[in-house]
RNA sequence: GGGCGAAUGGCGGAAUUGGUAGACGCGCACGACUCAAAAUCGUGUUUCGCAAGAAGUGAGAGUUCGAUUCUCUCUUCGCCCA
C-alpha cells in the first residue's frame, strides 16, 4: 500500500480551496453567522510556532462551526505598521515598505500551507493607504467629537540618537542602540481621550461572560477605580501660595500626617524654577525612566520646600512640604500627603528624612498602646489618637466619617479617581500612520480635509536621520491648506490604533469610502470568537472596547459597545533551552544526543551542552522550531495536530520531537486505515453491526462536547481512540453495511482538525453530498447494560455488570451471591445503603 | 506586599463537575515479523507486595455514605499589579 504523500495532496487541496474561494464569505441573511478572528501578525519575516497554534485553534473553530451550518467570517491581515521594519530598515539601508510587503509575501505562503481556512479576499494591512486612509478619516471624527487632544507630555529621550524610545526600549535606564542614559524629555503630544470611558468601561466588563475571568480582573485592576477625597490643605510661608489640593483613599489616617509630597510637575514646581538646587533634583528625578515600575522600585528621594501645610482636622499640627519622586502628575493631583505609620512608602520616605511617624490605626487585637515603629501597619483595625475619629472600623467607617466631617466643614469632597490614563498615541516615527493634522504659522491645529486624505507617507526617504525621518522631511512638511501654509505634524499613531478597529474593516474590506458601514456591522459584528495571546490581555483589549464606543458615541447609526463577544487567550509554546560552556545560548539545531539524556554540541562534540528549563520560544534564547520545516518534514495535517494534541489550548505546551512525529504516524496510520476499509467496503454483506453506531455516536458527542469547551487536546485523544476502534473492526475483514456510513462520519468530525487527509478520504469514498457535521443519534448514547460499582463504606470493593434501571431490591439480590461483599457484610453490622440507579451502591457498616 | 491561577505516574495530561483516579499520547520493558536493523504490530507499565491485599491526586485539617472535585490553613510554582 501507497504511504500517504501529504505533499501532494494537501497541495492539492490547498490549491482547489484557493481556486474555488472555498471560504470566501457573503452577507447571508438567512444564516447565523460566526465571526471567528484570531489576532492578526506582526509581519516580522516568517511565522513562528506561537502562530501555528492560534491560527490552528481558530481554524477548527472556524471548520467547526461552519460544518454546522453557520456562515463563517474568517479573515486575515496583517500588523504591518511598527519599529522592526523602521530598525530593518536603518540597518540593511532598505525600504521599510519593501521589508514589510516582502515579508507579508513569505507569510502569507506559510499561512496558506497550513490550509487555514481563511477568507483571503479580505486580506487587509494596516500599512496599506487602502486602510491607513479610513484610520486618519476616524482620527478626525474624534477630534470632532473632542475625544482627541494635545498636551505635554513625558518621553524616554535618547541624547545621542536624539530620539524618542519606546519603554521596552530603556534598559536599565540607557538608550539600548546608544547606551546613552535616558532622559525625561517633555513634549507636545496626541492623546486619546479614554479616560472618558473609564467607568463604561470598567462596568461593562461584567457583559462579557465569554471572557476569561483573568482577562476581566486585569483589565479591572489597570483602569484602577479607587474611592477617595480631595483635601485642601493651607499652606504658611508663601505670599502666593495658599491651598495646596491633595488626592487619597486613606483619609481617615490624616491625623497621622507628617508631610504634604509633590510630584515635581506639580504647578508649584514652577515658584523653585530659579533654584538650582531643584533644578539639580529634578535631574536626579528624571534619570530613573517614566515607567510606573521604574518609579516604584526608585528610592525614595525628596526635595524640602519651606512651605508648611496645616492639617486640616487639626490645624496646630503644621508639616513640611516636600517635592517626591514617587508622586505622579498624573495620578490623583499630583499632590499626596504622607501617614508615615501606615503606608509603605511613606514610611521609606519618613525614615529617610527622620519624619515624625504618628500611629492612628491599631489592628483589632492591639490596645490603644499599639505604637508602628519597624514597620508601618496598613491592615483593618480601630483608628486611635484622632479625635472625633477614634474607634471607627478601618477602613470603611474611617473613611467615610472622615469625608462627612470634611465636607461638612468645606475642607474637601468626595471623589473617585481612576489609574487610566488617557492614551498617548504620538510616535515620534517614520513607519506609521501620519496624523491628519498640520499647523498653520500661528501654530494652530488645521485639520487635513477629508477629500485630501490620505496623508501619505513620503517615498524615498531617508531613514537615517537623527530623531523623526518625518521631521527632517522639510518638503513633505510644507502644505498649503485654504491658501495658507502650513506645516504637517510629524508624529505618527501609536501602532495599537491600527489594531484597535481592523476587526471592522474586515466587515467592509471593498468599500473604498468610509472605514465600515452599518449593514456589514449589523450582520458581521462582534466578534464571536477573538483568539489570542494573554499579552494583549490589557492594552489591545481595552483600546478596541475604547475605539468602539468612541466610534459609536453621538452616532445613531451604529450601536455597538462590546467588540468581542467571545474571548480565547491561548498559552506559549515552549522548548528547552541550550548553553554552552561559555553560557551563551545554543539552538536545538546546534546540539546532539546520543542516550537521549546527555547534550552535545555539533561543532565540538567533546563539549557538554547545559540543558536549562524548558521557557516561551524566543530568539533571544534560541530556542525556536521553525514551523516551516516541520510543515516541510510533516505535513501541515501533522503539524496541526500536534500543536493540539499535548497540553488545553490556554495553558503552555512543550514542543516535543517525539510528540510530533507520533502525530505524523498517526496521520500514515489513519490513511492506510481508511484506505483498508475503502477495499473492504466493496465486499457484499447485509449486515448491520450495532456496535460500530453506539461507538461513533459516542465519539460524536464527545468531540461536539469538546469542540465547544475549546478542549481540543481531548479531541486529538479522541481521535486515537477512534482510530484502535475502527482498526479492530476493519481487521475482521467484513463489509457490515453501516461501517461505510459511519466512517464517513468519523472523517468529517476529523476534518476541522486534519482537513486535507479527511477531505482526501472522503472523497475517495466518492462521498457527494455537502459535508456537514453529523447529528448525534441518541438512542445509541443509552447503553441497555450498564455497570454498576459496589463499594463498602465509601471504597470499591467489586463491580457488576446488570441490565439498566434496576432498583435497589434487585440489585442487592443479584449482589448478595458475590463472595467478595459478603465478606465485607458479615464482618459488621449493617447500617444502611446508598443507591445512586445505575451507578453504584455503597454498603455502610460498622 | 496585593490579586488571580495552578499542583494528578518517569513525562504531557484525562476524569461525564461530588460517584470505578490515571483515558489518550510520549517514554520504557518484553514479545511478533526480520539474516539483521529500521518501520510496523502485540502485551505490559501509579507505588509497595511473590500473592491475597494495601496505600495513593503538593502537605495538613474539615464537610460527606463517598472528595482530584466543596471549605479552611500551609508549601511550592506561574501570571498580573505594585
Amino acid at each position: 500500500m501507497d504511504r500517504y504523500n501529504f505533499k501532494i495532496i494537501e497541495d492539492k487541496w490547498q490549491k482547489v480551496w484557493s481556486k474555488e474561494k472555498h471560504y470566501s464569505s457573503k452577507i447571508d441573511k438567512n444564516k447565523k453567522k460566526f465571526y471567528c478572528l484570531e489576532m492578526f501578525p506582526y509581519p516580522s519575516g516568517k511565522i513562528h510556532m506561537g502562530h501555528v497554534r492560534n491560527y490552528t485553534i481558530g481554524d477548527v473553530l472556524s471548520r467547526y462551526k461552519k460544518l454546522l451550518g453557520f456562515n463563517v467570517l474568517h479573515p486575515m491581515g496583517w500588523d504591518s505598521f511598527g519599529m522592526p521594519a523602521e530598525n530593518a530598515a536603518k540597518q540593511n539601508n532598505i525600504d521599510p515598505k519593501k521589508w514589510t510587503e516582502d515579508n507579508i509575501k513569505v507569510m502569507k505562503t506559510q499561512l496558506l500551507r497550513l490550509g487555514l481556512s481563511i477568507d483571503w479576499e479580505r486580506e487587509i494591512s494596516t500599512c496599506s493607504e487602502d486602510y491607513y486612509k479610513h484610520q486618519q478619516k476616524i482620527f478626525l471624527d474624534l477630534y470632532d467629537k473632542g475625544l482627541v487632544y494635545r498636551k505635554d507630555s513625558y518621553v524616554n529621550w535618547d541624547p545621542i540618537d536624539k530620539t524618542v524610545l519606546a519603554n521596552e526600549q530603556v534598559i536599565d535606564g540607557k538608550g539600548w542602540r546608544s547606551g546613552a542614559i535616558v532622559e525625561r524629555k517633555k513634549l507636545n503630544q496626541w492623546f486619546f481621550k479614554i479616560s472618558k470611558f473609564s467607568d463604561e468601561l470598567l462596568k461593562d466588563l461584567d457583559l462579557l461572560n465569554d471572557w476569561p475571568e483573568k482577562v476581566k480582573t486585569m483589565q479591572k485592576n489597570w483602569i484602577g477605580k479607587s474611592f477617595g477625597c480631595e483635601i485642601d490643605f493651607k499652606i504658611e510661608g508663601s505670599k502666593d501660595i495658599d491651598i495646596i489640593k491633595c488626592y487619597t483613599t486613606r483619609p481617615d489616617t490624616l491625623f497621622g500626617l507628617s508631610f504634604l509630597a509633590l510630584s515635581i510637575d506639580h504647578p508649584l514646581s514652577k515658584h523653585y524654577s530659579e533654584d538650582s538646587k531643584f533644578a539639580d533634583f529634578k535631574k536626579e528625578c528624571s534619570t530613573a525612566g517614566t515607567t510606573e515600575e521604574s518609579i516604584a522600585q526608585a528610592p525614595k528621594i525628596g526635595f524640602k520646600t519651606n512651605l508648611l501645610a496645616l492639617n486640616p482636622l487639626n490645624p496646630n499640627n503644621k508639616v513640611p512640604v516636600y517635592f517626591a519622586n514617587f508622586v505622579l502628575m498624573d495620578y490623583g493631583l499630583g499632590a499626596v500627603f504622607g501617614c508615615p505609620a501606615h503606608d509603605q512608602r511613606d514610611f521609606d520616605f519618613a525614615k529617610k528624612y527622620n519624619l515624625q511617624i504618628k500611629t492612628v490605626v491599631r489592628p483589632k487585637d492591639k490596645d490603644l498602646k499599639f505604637k508602628v515603629t519597624s514597620e508601618p501597619y496598613t491592615g483593618e483595625g480601630f483608628i486611635i489618637n484622632s479625635e472625633f475619629l477614634n474607634d471607627s472600623k478601618v477602613p470603611e467607617e474611617s473613611i467615610n466619617k472622615t469625608i462627612d466631617f470634611l465636607e461638612n466643614k468645606n475642607l474637601g469632597k468626595r471623589k473617585t479617581n481612576y489609574r487610566l490614563k488617557d492614551w498617548g498615541v504620538s510616535r515620534q516615527r517614520y513607519w506609521g500612520c501620519p496624523i491628519p493634522i498640520a499647523y498653520d504659522e500661528n501654530n494652530k491645529i488645521i485639520k487635513i480635509p477629508e477629500e485630501n486624505l490620505p496623508v501619505k507617507l513620503p517615498e524615498k526617504i531617508n531613514i537615517n536621520t537623527n530623531g523623526n525621518p518625518l521631521d527632517a522631511n522639510e518638503d513633505w512638511k510644507k502644505v498649503v491648506i485654504d491658501g495658507k501654509n502650513c506645516k504637517r505634524e510629524t508624529d505618527t499613531l501609536d501602532t495599537f490604533v491600527d489594531s484597535s478597529w481592523y476587526f471592522l474593516r474586515f466587515c467592509s474590506v471593498n468599500n473604498t469610502s468610509e472605514p465600515f458601514d452599518k449593514n456589514d456591522l449589523d450582520y458581521w459584528m462582534p466578534v464571536d470568537q477573538y483568539i489570542g495571546g494573554v499579552e494583549h490581555a490589557i492594552l489591545h483589549l481595552l483600546y478596541s472596547r475604547f475605539f468602539m464606543r468612541a466610534i459609536c458615541m453621538d452616532n445613531n447609526e451604529i450601536n455597538l459597545k462590546e467588540p468581542f463577544k467571545g474571548l480565547f487567550t491561548q498559552g506559549m509554546v515552549c522548548h528547552e533551552t541550550y548553553k554552552d560552556e561559555k553560557n551563551n545560548w545554543l539552538s536545538p539545531e546546534e546540539i546532539f544526543t546520543e542516550n537521549g539524556k546527555d547534550y552535545f554540541k555539533k561543532k565540538d562534540p567533546s563539549k557538554k551542552v547545559k540543558v536549562g528549563p524548558s521557557e516561551s520560544m524566543s530568539k533571544s534564547k534560541k530556542n525556536t522550531i521553525d514551523p516551516q520545516n516541520k510543515i516541510d518534514e510533516y505535513g501541515a495535517d501533522s503539524v496541526r495536530f500536534f500543536i493540539l494534541s499535548d497540553s488545553p489550548p490556554e495553558r503552555d505546551v512543550q514542543w516535543s520531537d517525539e510528540g510530533m512525529l507520533s502525530s505524523y504516524k498517526f496521520i500514515q496510520k489513519f490513511w492506510s486505515l481508511s484506505e483498508n476499509i475503502l477495499a473492504i467496503s466493496s465486499i457484499e454483506n447485509q449486515e448491520n453491526n450495532e456496535e460500530i453506531e453506539i461507538f461513533t455516536n459516542q465519539m460524536i458527542n464527545k468531540v461536539d462536547h469538546a469542540l465547544e469547551k475549546f478542549r481540543y487536546n481531548v479531541i486529538i485523544a479522541i481521535f486515537h481512540e477512534i482510530y484502535s476502534f475502527f482498526r479492530k473492526i476493519s481487521e475482521k475483514n467484513k463489509n457490515y453495511k453501516n461501517l461505510k456510513k459511519n466512517f464517513e462520519k468519523i472523517l468529517i468530525i476529523m476534518s476541522p482538525v486534519i482537513p486535507h487527509l479527511a477531505i482526501e478520504c472522503l472523497t475517495k469514498f466518492n462521498f457527494k453530498e455537502d459535508f456537514k457535521w453529523p447529528k448525534v443519534d441518541k438512542k445509541y448514547l443509552i447503553e441497555d447494560k450498564n455497570l454498576i460499582v459496589i463499594q463498602v463504606n465509601g471504597k470499591k470493593r467489586s463491580s457488576i455488570t446488570t441490565t439498566k434501571n434496576l432498583n435497589e431490591k434487585e440489585l442487592i439480590d443479584q449482589i448478595k451471591n458475590k463472595q467478595l461483599i459478603s465478606k465485607y457484610l458479615d464482618n459488621g453490622e449493617f447500617i444502611k445503603t446508598i443507591y445512586i440507579k445505575n451507578r453504584l451502591i455503597n454498603f455502610i457498616i460498622k
